[in-house]
DNA sequence: GGCATTATATAAGTATTTTTCAAAGATGGC
DNA sequence: GCCATCTTTGAAAAATACTTATATAATGCC
């Protein structure tokens, strides 16, 4: 699913597996790589305190071909950028640091997402929820407002949707679910109990429970599909919650992916919505 | 606030300039940008039909170094990507392309989004709410789980906030303001009468009105700060509302901004949060 | 048409990268 | 614990790639 492999962090992966010197290539890479992709093969033999031939084995054994090669897939990593600022926010940032610094984490997790989530899976979800009889999503919390945006995008599509962010009127409807109804719970980190209990209630009542959660958490036990999304290491109060934003993101594939499978016989459904709320707007300003 | 530039743009402003010869360098190279990073001197000039000196000049004049540092910028700006592949979700496409398309029009439009916003208004806004003694956060629709979110956000922050996402409502609370309490009202077109009423209310109240809106739209006259996100062109009924991505993001970057402001002793108390969910919870699993 | 200017290429030179190879170091078996 | 073997590393040489200098051709201007 990824456009090109991200160089970055397959350094950082074999940074273990690398001899003693290699390693110093790697870790002078990483300690300034922006300097790198400007650097002869002999600088940075220079700074990484090794002779010339190590940086090209290095090169050969991560990308199968020489420095310069090397060079341009690291540019290319670099340019779409995994974490090679700091991107926790830190107490003394401007206000202007901090909004850079929170969207380019929101990508970064975005792209993240993208790499691990398995178009197959996706493709399941989809297929279960068009044909799903009714749609339920459950979230608490911080997954509250996600389980609303999805019944609000859902609704759109004119499908028998409903969202509870209340866990006994969860729990109820869970208990009150049939085969063929589909139950979506969203959880970031997949160990909160009462939504647990939810997913195994709905599944013992015969729904297809479809996780948007952590993998390998004790929620997915009880998920028909599992969506995975993993749960950033929370090491920094400061850290923006962007997980939200992949969530969303998403739902909003799910969302489409089901329009695209209900046809065009639904735009024409879209289209009657969008009239109908027209007439409480002001007409757009010609420019 | 961009990164870097885009050389593959920057080669087709300057292909009208170029000498007969330089242009065909330039054209064998946006033929095949892809080949072109992995290729020498040589190869390239034994493409446009060129000797290398020419490539080499060429390369000079465009970024003012020679072919490897050229490589390397073109590598760049291939990664980041002016949009070579259509982003509209076409109705044949499979699942996981859905997906792909969705997500990378999610990041594209946080790219966009923070090209257009104005540092110093965040700032701006970041210092009204964080003095405000109330704040209230207003959306409609779609904008509806994104007030939600808000709210969520700031409560995390201890600070006193709601959501209203009831026309009525929001109309009474906007009347019941006073000086010194923020009203942040969230509409994408910014066209949305109710809405815009509220704001105007608000306003005369005495209200910090901040628009998180479309710019040039009317909802702005009634605003004391606009944070500015465009209104995308919805040519397509497919096109993904990733909109609200940005939005969320932006209210991240807002609350993050409080948050610095009202300095550590609120860690404390973000700390005493954390561990007040954490008995709702099943242990972490080690690996 | 001849001169000046620019554009391009050939060839020479320089720098960089890659390969080779031998020495040093690590590893494992006995 | 020592020797054989394998791995790792760097020095030097070879190959490649890049740049500069210079010459030639093309173009435009008077």
């Amino acid at each position: 699913m990824n456009k090109h492999e991200d160089i970055i962090r397959k350094i950082q992966e074999r940074l273990s597996t690398l001899s003693k010197s290699e390693r110093k290539v790697a870790e002078a890479i990483l300690a300034d790589p922006k300097t790198t992709i400007h650097s002869s093969i002999a600088k940075l033999a220079a700074r990484a305190q090794v002779s010339e031939p190590t940086v090209n084995r290095f090169c050969r054994s991560l990308i199968g071909s020489g420095f310069p090669d090397f060079k341009v897939s690291l540019a290319q990593s670099l340019a779409t950028g995994t974490p090679y600022v700091n991107l926790n926010v830190e107490p003394d940032d401007a206000p202007g640091a901090v909004t850079t610094k929170i969207f380019e984490a929101a990508k970064n997790n975005l792209t993240r997402a993208q790499e691990i989530l398995p178009e197959h899976l996706i493709s399941r979800a989809v297929d279960v929820l068009a044909q799903a009889r009714r749609i339920e999503f459950y979230g608490l919390g911080a997954s509250g407002p996600v389980a609303q945006d999805a019944h609000h995008k859902f609704f759109r599509l004119n499908m028998p949707v409903v969202a509870y962010i209340d866990i006994l009127v969860q729990r109820m409807a869970a208990a009150g679910t049939h085969p063929g109804d589909a139950v979506v719970v969203i959880s970031y980190t997949g160990r909160t109990l009462p939504l647990i209990e939810t997913a195994r209630v709905a599944r013992e009542a015969g729904a297809s429970v479809i996780g948007i959660t952590n993998p390998g958490s004790p929620l997915t036990e009880h998920c028909s599909i599992v969506l995975p999304i993993e749960e950033t290491e929370d090491t920094d109060i400061y850290t923006p919650m962007s997980s939200r934003i992949v969530y969303l993101t998403l739902i909003d594939a799910l969302a489409t992916g089901v329009l695209l499978k209900r046809g065009p016989e639904f735009n024409a459904h879209l289209k009657k919505l969008k009239q109908s709320v027209q007439d409480t707007r002001l007409p757009k300003i010609e420019k």
